[in-house]
DNA sequence: GTCGAATTCAAACAGTTGTTTAAAATAGCG
DNA sequence: CGCTATTTTAAACAACTGTTTGAATTCGAC
């Protein structure tokens, strides 16, 4: 395996569970078993490696999510808030395939990005990726054409807030969870049970 | 003003800013304009400044919290899930009144908890004010029996989610929906906006 | 005013951080 | 082989971290 795969490698699972501040390089060399210097040889910055392991996320699956996103857009037929949500379940799960635990690192990762470091991966993320959160937007409208862009700019972000923050602490809630009700859970499991919290959350009756 | 108040009016400012991780002692003492001595003086270490700041205003919200729960809970008739995510908003908006920007600053230095330091906050809070979400847990029930307890532990940590990542980025978030829509956002509108999102997901049909 | 305790202060501590350097090792090609 | 370009390495860099020290200062009670 070359070098950078490896500092990629040992960088995404410290990035998940310590958050980009609170991982040092040092660590990322060590559990990585490369030299120190070879960060800043191959990725130029601890910055710019932090892009680069979100990129190798990103450009797995927002091929993907673009695809399902556009087939529903495209669509005769209405679709249910459910349906739009449940697109996002097949590609989030691919990434498991393509990475032991993907689905649930990218998701941690995601968290992390959007609290550490004030925002800069929010900014990264929605300038080099805008199609998807375009899809996405037009995919809701369809399913719930009666929200307004302000209250459904609103309800997206409360999303958003929730996936990323559930994800971001899966393997505390779970090693609860499986501990207090003594059952097997796993990332798809929470997945399927957080589809009708969001979808009912965006479908909420407007305020008056 | 104490030295004491100094310290912590300027280290809730930087935390919630820019976390706690993110916040250096030498920042804190620089903006408090106290001595950098004068934290461990007081405090003994920064993660029991920490500790102080949260508890500053756990101890101004956690009765005013236990107390609209408790009569929620000792009511004859069934409250609606409405009612019990309403019951938080005057408690949390008394902060302001506390303190200036007082219910903004708490939740995003609490957003900051769940995922800084690997969520050593979490377990202070936890710990430290378990009433709190005991009475929470069981105005819930009184409101939706059906829900199972495993159910309930998911929905309300996607509640938690929700609440806690949105308003450790409302100030971002309000920038940019003041800039679309052309219109003043403030805490208490987006507190308002909120509560219908998450009621509609703790009250959405159980999957099968 | 005097004494003793509480507080403030500048300075230094030892440790960590991201990054840079220049020499050494390796690889690929003619 | 020899030569160049790429990569790896150990060491050092300056800046920053939380914490401690011991002397200087301030304070309140008598």
């Amino acid at each position: 395996m070359s070098t950078k795969n490896k500092i990629l490698d040992a960088a995404e699972l410290l990035f998940a569970d310590k958050g980009f501040n609170g991982t040092s390089l040092r660590e990322i060399t060590s559990l990585g078993e490369v030299n120190l210097a070879a960060v800043n040889y191959h990725f130029g910055s601890k910055k710019e490696l932090i892009k680069a392991v979100m990129s190798r996320y990103m450009n797995e699956l927002s091929p993907r999510l673009e695809s399902v996103l556009n087939a529903l857009c495209q669509e005769d037929t209405q679709p249910s808030l459910i349906e739009v949500f449940s697109a996002f379940i097949e590609p989030l799960l691919y990434l498991n395939t393509f990475k032991d635990n993907g689905t649930s690192t990218f998701l941690q990762l995601l968290g992390r990005g959007y609290t550490d470091s004030q925002g800069f991966l929010r900014w990264f993320l929605t300038t080099q990726y805008p199609e998807v959160f375009t899809l996405f937007t037009q995919a809701v409208h369809k399913a719930y054409p009666e929200l307004s862009a302000e209250e459904m700019f609103w309800r997206l972000h409360f999303t958003m807030g929730t996936i990323v923050f559930t994800m971001s602490s899966t393997d505390a809630l779970i090693g609860i969870a499986e501990n207090d009700f003594e059952r097997q859970v796993d990332i798809a499991g929470v997945i399927k049970r957080v589809i009708p919290y969001v979808a009912a959350g965006v479908a909420a009756p407007i305020l008056i």
